[in-house]
DNA sequence: TAATGCATGTAATCGGTTACATGATTCA
DNA sequence: TGAATCATGTAACCGATTACATGCATTA
C-alpha cells in the first residue's frame, strides 16, 4: 500500500496532523503491517491536498508553530473505498534475524544464544505493546471496531508464536550447532 | 539484507547461475524470510564478479545458450561474514490483507468472508510448502543443516498460528460486523 | 543546559520493480 | 501449435529512505 492511501486510510478514523500520522506508523494500530515515515508522508499529504482528496485548517497555538490539521473529502472517501477493493498480495516479510539464523553454523555459540534471546524479548515487548493498547482503548470506552481488534488478535497471535518457537526450539538449536560454530568455511577453489 | 549480499549468500550453500538463484528466493528456503528477482540480481552478480567476490565459469550446453556458474571465491566469504555480523533490525511485515481487513466494516460480508477464506488457504499452502521440502531434504539425506532446518521450523510455526488465527476467529469478526457491513461513511464535512 | 518531544518540510540518493528484448527447447 | 521452462541481460521509472534544515517548549 502506497503512502498516499495510508495516510487517507488514517485520516478516515478522524483528522490529524502529519505529525500524529507518523506516530501511527510507529506506534499506533498500523504500525505492525504497514510502514511509512516523515519524508513520504508530507509529500503525501501535499499532493492529497492539490487533489482535494483532504482538507488542511491550519490549528495555531500559543507560540508553537501552528499545525496542519488534516481533514478526509468525500472525495478521499470514495479513493480509500476503492483502494478496499484490490486483491492482496501475498503478505511481505522479511527478516535479517532469520537470515543471520540459517548461517547458524558459521556464528559463534554465544552470539547466536544473544541474537535469539534479544529477539525473544523483542518479540514479546511487542507483543505487550498490542495487548496495552487494547486494554487502553477498552478503559476509554472507545467505541470496538471488529476490524481493529480483529487485525490487533492477529498480531498478538503472530508474536506469540513467533517467541515460543525460538523458545522451544532454542535448545536443540544451540545443542546440534555446538562443536560446528564459527567454522572457516572452506575458501572456494 | 541488499540482493548483492543475497546472492554471495546463496552461493556460499553451492554454484549456481542467476537463473537458479532466482529460483531459491521464488521457491527455495529463502523464498519466506527474503526477496530478490531477475532484474536486481543479474546486475549484482555483474557487481560482484567485477569485485572478484564471485568467479564465473560458462557451462555449454548442447544448443541452449551457454549458462554462467557462479561460485564464491575466499574474497566473497570474506564478506558474508561481515555481513553475518550485524545487529538485525526488527522483522519487516507487511500485509495489505490486514490493511482491507482492518476495514472491515466497510467491506461487504461476502468479501470479507471471501477475503479471509483465500487468505486461510494461502497460508496453509505456505505451510505445506516448507513441510515438503524438509521432507524432501530428508528423504535426500541432505545433510541436516541446523540453521536452515531451524528457520524452516519457524516459517511453518508462523504459517500454522496465521491460519489457526484466521479460522478460529473468523466467525465472530463476522458475527460483530454483521449489519454494519459497507455501511456508507458518513462524508467528511 | 542538554535532551526530548512537537512540528513541518526539502533534496539527493539509491535500490528495486517493471517492462522490454531475445531465443532455444521441451512438453502437451 | 502454443505454452511453459530455461537462460541472460538492459533501461526507465518510481517510491521511499536518509539526511538536512529550522525552531520552540518542556522536562530532567
Amino acid at each position: 500500500m502506497d503512502v498516499r492511501t495510508l495516510c487517507l486510510a488514517v485520516l478516515t478514523k478522524g483528522d490529524a496532523t502529519g505529525y500524529e500520522i507518523n506516530k501511527m506508523f510507529e506506534e499506533g494500530p498500523f504500525a505492525h503491517f504497514q510502514n511509512a515515515s516523515f519524508g513520504s508522508i508530507y509529500p503525501a499529504l501535499s499532493r492529497l491536498l492539490a487533489e482535494g482528496l483532504v482538507e488542511a485548517r491550519i490549528h495555531d497555538q500559543d507560540g508553537r508553530p501552528g499545525k496542519k490539521v488534516y481533514s478526509i473529502t468525500a472525495a478521499g472517501n470514495a479513493v480509500v473505498d476503492a483502494a478496499l477493493t484490490i486483491t492482496p498480495e501475498p503478505d511481505m516479510f522479511r527478516s535479517d534475524f532469520l537470515f543471520l539464523v540459517y548461517f547458524a553454523s558459521r556464528l559463534s555459540e554465544e552470539r547466536l544464544t544473544d541474537l535469539i534471546d534479544r529477539r525473544i524479548e523483542l518479540y514479546r515487548r511487542k507483543q505487550d505493546h498490542i495487548v496495552e493498547q487494547m486494554a487502553a482503548r477498552e478503559a476509554n470506552q472507545c467505541s470496538g471496531d471488529p476490524g481493529r481488534e480483529f487485525v490487533a488478535g492477529f498480531g498478538i497471535a503472530i508474536y506469540k508464536a513467533a517467541a515460543d518457537y525460538l523458545e522451544s526450539n532454542r535448545a536443540s538449536l544451540l545443542a546440534t550447532t555446538r562443536g560446528a560454530h564459527a567454522r572457516a568455511p572452506e575458501a572456494a577453489e
